[in-house]
DNA sequence: CGTACGCTTGAAGCTCATCAAAATCTGTGG
DNA sequence: CCACAGATTTTGATGAGCTTCAAGCGTACG
């Protein structure tokens, strides 16, 4: 029977980037062949990561940048007075920790929503081959650039949406990030709680929540606890706004 | 009679990056000293940009990256579905551009909302030096690391806030940046119209113009038009929350 | 099997958007 | 220099949507 409950991916511990069924979600899929051997080497594959256990801490010295193998991880920052504020969700082949680049110094958290499986790629090392390859160095120039333009639109956009089109931006979002992996992207399991999605969309949990349960109401999902459903894709595209579905593909 | 009017800023024309009065300001201040003779050769003083002209259009490919010698330069995007989204006012010493390097095509427009000027680093000579130094490849992932730790700061604080408090940040941030640029930080123009900062701070005009009255009534500001006095810093820092002082420092 | 936590549902209040109209500013030509 | 037209800004009234506060429900786990 398949399991729809739990985000796993393959890639064994102990393999190399080239045998890795994540390669090609992956930025080492970017990165040239023979650069992507010296890579392979640098590569700490660590062991798995318990349920709640971080991967940094604000603050901290960027000493690994980190690429999900298994599982979900969370970002999230803690405001000066206290609050707690989630700034993504990374599933397997996604790279955290590259907005501490500039202070190598960690702004963030990351920690793992359910047990997980993540690479460590050391900074020091990462410098050296950056410092030894023109083509990395624009990689990376890339990937960062990128990953503005996209926050950039993301914040902007969700941020003027109603509660409706957020979360439904959140919803396909996230389906089609899973897809990409390989799972069904009309029936998954959510990692994270209602509290972290509200958190991430700038809600409250009851309007999360009621808003998942009109959704259901009106069959464009189905909800069960963490169990979601996709009933009706097309109408959440149109609730999300079909103009971003460049926003609700593989990012964010 | 010291012009409050105007958002000026020496550096004529002719001048190269050693004299220029906003040095301290602009990214070539971080350039290494050998390398910066380099850059001063390569760098356009572009003639005078009349208000309301483009500095580069959306889907236009990367030529050069510009940076503000003075005036003020609004960046913007078109929604799929045709609305503007303001993504930022820009100073002098301000780069413009960075969010283009991935894709070596603009996400967005620029253009001048008064009388400016500005430098342009061709985007082909620039990756030149990239490649032959590796201290400007490290800059050059600083400044867009740090850039996007920080929008994600600010985007993510700001969409959360309410409305007194967006425009206290909007106000406090905008006469810091001024402040650094030796203007009164206290008294001073706005070169945008409420149209563009209701945009910006995803609001409408109305609660814009509302708040600014309502702040007036309450003495912390004067406002005049486009005449802008901080008359209570302080009690504005408290609205803005006084733990998002970082936020109000030189960026954004 | 029971307790605790997360989730759902309900009712009331508040902030901001919307619609509408008056006031003010800007620039132009007489 | 003044008068006028268009644009921008301010102000007012109303309503929608979200948050807040407060119970209830369900599910997971000891």
């Amino acid at each position: 029977m398949n399991d729809p409950i739990s985000i796993k991916q393959s890639g064994s511990p102990q393999t190399s980037c080239r045998d890795c069924s994540l390669l090609d979600l992956c930025f080492a899929h970017s990165v040239a062949e023979s650069r992507r051997d010296e890579l392979d080497s640098i590569i700490n594959r660590k062991r798995p990561l318990d349920k709640d256990q971080h991967l940094f801490h604000a603050g901290q010295n960027l000493k690994t940048i980190c690429v999900v193998r298994s599982g979900t991880v969370k970002t999230y920052q803690i405001s000066p007075d206290g609050d707690e504020m989630v700034t993504g969700f990374h599933l397997p082949g996604e790279m955290i920790g590259l907005d501490a680049i500039g202070s190598e110094r960690h702004p963030g958290f990351a920690v793992a929503l359910e047990d997980s499986h993540y690479c460590e790629i050391p900074f020091r090392d990462f410098k050296n081959m950056l410092d030894k390859s023109q083509q990395l160095n624009h990689l990376m120039l890339q990937l960062l650039s990128a990953d503005m333009a996209e926050m950039r639109e993301l914040l902007m956009v969700i941020n003027r949406m109603e509660a409706r089109a957020r979360v439904a931006v959140f919803i396909l979002n996230l389906s089609r990030r899973l897809g990409r992996r390989g799972h069904d992207a009309n029936r998954f399991r959510l990692a994270m709680d209602r509290r972290d999605i509200a958190n991430y969309l700038g809600l409250t949990i009851e309007t999360v929540s009621r808003t998942l349960s009109t959704m259901q109401k009106d069959e464009l999902i189905s909800v069960h606890g963490k169990r979601l459903s996709l009933e009706n894709p097309e109408a959440l595209l149109e609730i999300a706004g079909p103009e971003h579905q460049d926003l609700l593909l593989d990012t964010g």
